[in-house]
RNA sequence: GGAGAGGUGGCAGAGUGGUCGAAUGCACCAGACUCGAAAUCUGGCGUACGGUUUUACCGUACCGUGAGUUCGAAUCUCACCCUCUCCGCCA
C-alpha cells in the first residue's frame, strides 16, 4: 500500500511513478473519494464530540443529583444524524481502503522502464553453459529414464502439474533443499523457521492483493485459509500489527516449504516437466530492515541466491526486471535465470525483490527508531532458490551421454557419497 | 468432540454503566544524586486518523473481532475468533 500521506502531499509524483509501470491511477475517483471524506470525518467528529460533551455533563449532573431531563433531551437529538454520519465514514473509509490496496507500488528511480521481459536487463552473467557432444535431453525425458520422475502417476492422483519423484531422484531433491538451508542458515546468518502452510485472508492480503490476486491462490473450502504460494506469506507476516524493537533488526529468515499456485491462465504454458507445478518446494529468504539499509541489503539477499547457483556449478545471468515485469508489491527485483541446455535459453529459477514499505503499510510492521519514533520496516525477499527448478537445472546441466547424471560435488554429502545416479540396468 | 476459565497498554495486572485512554508494578527514556555504576528520588512513556497558528496544541476512534442496548460501554446483551485447564480422540 502506498503512503496516503504522501499521496495527499505529492499527488503528480506518485501518479508519475506509477505510470512509469503502465499503471494508470485513477486521480479524479481519489480525489473525489478523498474530499468526501474529508468532510464527512469533519462533520461526524464535530457531532462526536458534541455528545461526549453532553455526556460527560451528564455524568457530573447526576453525581451531584442534579435534574438532567432537560439536556437529556437536548443530546438525544443528535443520535440519528450521528449514526447517519458514522455509517456513512465508515463506508467511505473503506471504499478509500479498497482503492488504496489495490494500487501497485512505485518502482524506484534505478529500475528501467519497460512493458514486457523483453526490457528486462541483465546485469551480470556467472558460468560458461557447457557445450555437449551428443544432443542434451530434457528433465523430463532424462527423470523418466531414471525412473525417477513419474507424471503419469501424479496426473493419476492429482491431476495434471503435478509430479511424483522416486529414489535417486527424490533424493537429490531433498538434498538440494538441504544445501540451500544449510548454506543460507550457516554461511549467509539466516535463521531457519518453519510455519504453516496456510495462512489466513489478512496475512495473504498484508504481502500482496488478495482482492487482485486470489485466483492465483488454492483456498481452502468453506474457511478462511489459503495454501501460501510461497514461504514469504507466513514469514514475512511475523511482523504484522507488531511494533518491533530497532535492536531486534536485521531480520534474516531461510524457510523450506512447499509452494502452492493454482496456475490460472497459465493454459499452455510449460506443460511438460516440472518447470510449472501446482506444488513445488522452495527454500524462502526473507529479510526484514531499517528503511536506510534496505537497498544495500536486497543486493546481499540476491548474492546470497546467486551464491547457491555458484556452489552448484549452474550458469545463470542476474536480470533487473524492467517496471512492466515487476509484481504488484515490488519496488526493485531482480531475477536469476538458469541455463537450461535443453531449452537451449536461461529460464526463472529465482525472484528478489525489494518491496521497501510497501508490504509493512499493508501489515502494520513498524519499528522504534533510534529517535524513539515509529517508522515503517521494510521487506525484502527472494528464492534461494526453487528447489523444483533447481531439480531440473542439475538433472539437465549434468546429464551424461549414457542417460546417467553426475551428481555436483558440494551435493555429494547429502546424497550419502553417492556421485551419480545411473539409468537402471 | 464434551466441560470449565479467560482475552485490558512492551510485559504483568486492577478496573462490573458516568470526569477511564484506563490504577499499580516491571521494563524503557530523560534528569537529580555519584569519580562511575548500583540503589534511591523526580519527570516522561500507546497507536491510528483528522484539524490547526504543524517538532506544539485540540478533536475523534481504539480495552480479542463484529453487531446491539444507552444521553453515556473496558464494564450490560448477542454472535464469532483465539488462548488456557480437564476429559475424550489422535500422528
Amino acid at each position: 500500500m502506498l503512503d496516503l500521506q504522501q499521496l495527499r502531499k505529492d499527488l503528480p509524483t506518485a501518479v508519475a511513478g506509477l505510470a512509469r509501470r503502465n499503471f494508470v491511477f485513477d486521480e479524479v475517483s481519489f480525489r473525489a473519494l478523498e474530499d468526501e471524506r474529508r468532510i464527512i470525518q469533519m462533520q461526524t467528529e464535530e457531532l462526536q464530540a458534541k455528545r461526549n460533551a453532553a455526556s460527560k455533563m451528564i455524568g457530573m449532573m447526576k453525581g451531584k443529583g442534579e435534574d438532567t431531563t432537560a439536556i437529556m433531551a437536548d443530546v438525544a437529538g443528535l443520535g440519528d444524524g450521528l449514526k447517519a454520519n458514522e455509517t456513512a465514514l465508515g463506508e467511505l473509509q473503506e471504499k478509500l481502503n479498497n482503492f488504496l490496496r489495490q494500487i501497485p507500488n512505485i518502482p524506484r528511480a534505478d529500475v528501467p522502464p519497460g512493458k514486457s521481459e523483453l526490457d528486462n536487463v541483465e546485469v551480470r552473467k556467472w558460468g560458461t553453459p557447457k557445450t555437449f557432444d551428443f544432443a542434451p535431453k530434457d528433465h523430463t525425458d532424462i527423470g523418466e529414464a531414471l525412473g525417477g520422475i513419474d507424471f503419469e502417476t501424479a496426473a493419476k492422483l492429482s491431476g495434471a502439474r503435478f509430479s511424483v519423484l522416486r529414489g535417486g531422484v527424490a533424493r537429490l531433491h531433498r538434498a538440494l533443499a538441504q544445501f540451500m538451508l544449510n548454506k543460507h542458515t550457516l554461511e549467509h546468518g539466516y535463521t531457519e523457521v518453519y510455519v504453516p502452510y496456510m495462512v489466513g485472508g489478512e496475512s495473504a492480503d498484508g504481502v500482496s492483493s488478495l482482492a487482485k490476486f486470489k485466483d492465483d491462490l488454492f483456498k481452502i473450502e468453506g474457511r478462511d485459509l489459503y495454501l501460501i504460494p510461497t514461504a514469504e506469506y507466513p514469514v514475512t507476516n511475523f511482523v504484522r500489527d507488531e511494533i518491533v524493537d530497532a535492536k531486534s533488526l536485521p531480520m534474516k529468515f531461510a524457510c523450506h516449504s512447499p509452494c502452492f499456485r493454482s496456475e490460472a491462465g497459465s493454459y499452455g504454458k510449460d506443460t511438460r516437466g516440472m518447470i510449472r507445478q501446482h506444488q513445488f518446494d522452495k527454500v524462502e529468504v526473507v529479510q526484514i530492515v531499517a528503511p536506510e539499509h534496505s537497498a544495500e541489503a536486497h543486493e546481499e539477499l540476491t548474492r546470497h541466491a546467486e551464491a547457491i547457483l555458484q556452489a552448484l556449478g549452474l550458469p545463470y545471468r542476474t536480470m533487473l526486471l524492467c517496471t512492466g515485469d515487476m509484481g504488484f508489491s515490488s519496488a526493485k527485483t531482480y531475477d536469476l535465470e538458469v541455463w537450461l541446455p535443453a531449452q537451449n535459453t536461461y529460464r526463472e529459477i529465482s525472484s528478489c525483490s525489494l518491496f521497501e514499505a510497501f508490504q509493512a503499510r499493508r501489515m502494520m510492521a513498524r519499528f522504534k527508531n533510534a529517535q524513539g519514533k515509529t517508522e515503517y520496516l521494510h521487506t525484502i525477499n527472494g528464492s534461494g532458490l526453487a528447489v523444483g527448478r533447481t531439480l531440473v537445472a542439475v538433472l539437465e546441466n549434468y546429464q551424461n551421454a549414457d542417460g546417467s547424471v553426475t551428481i555436483p560435488n558440494v551435493l555429494v554429502p547429502y546424497m550419502g557419497g553417492m556421485t551419480k545416479l545411473a539409468v537402471a540396468g
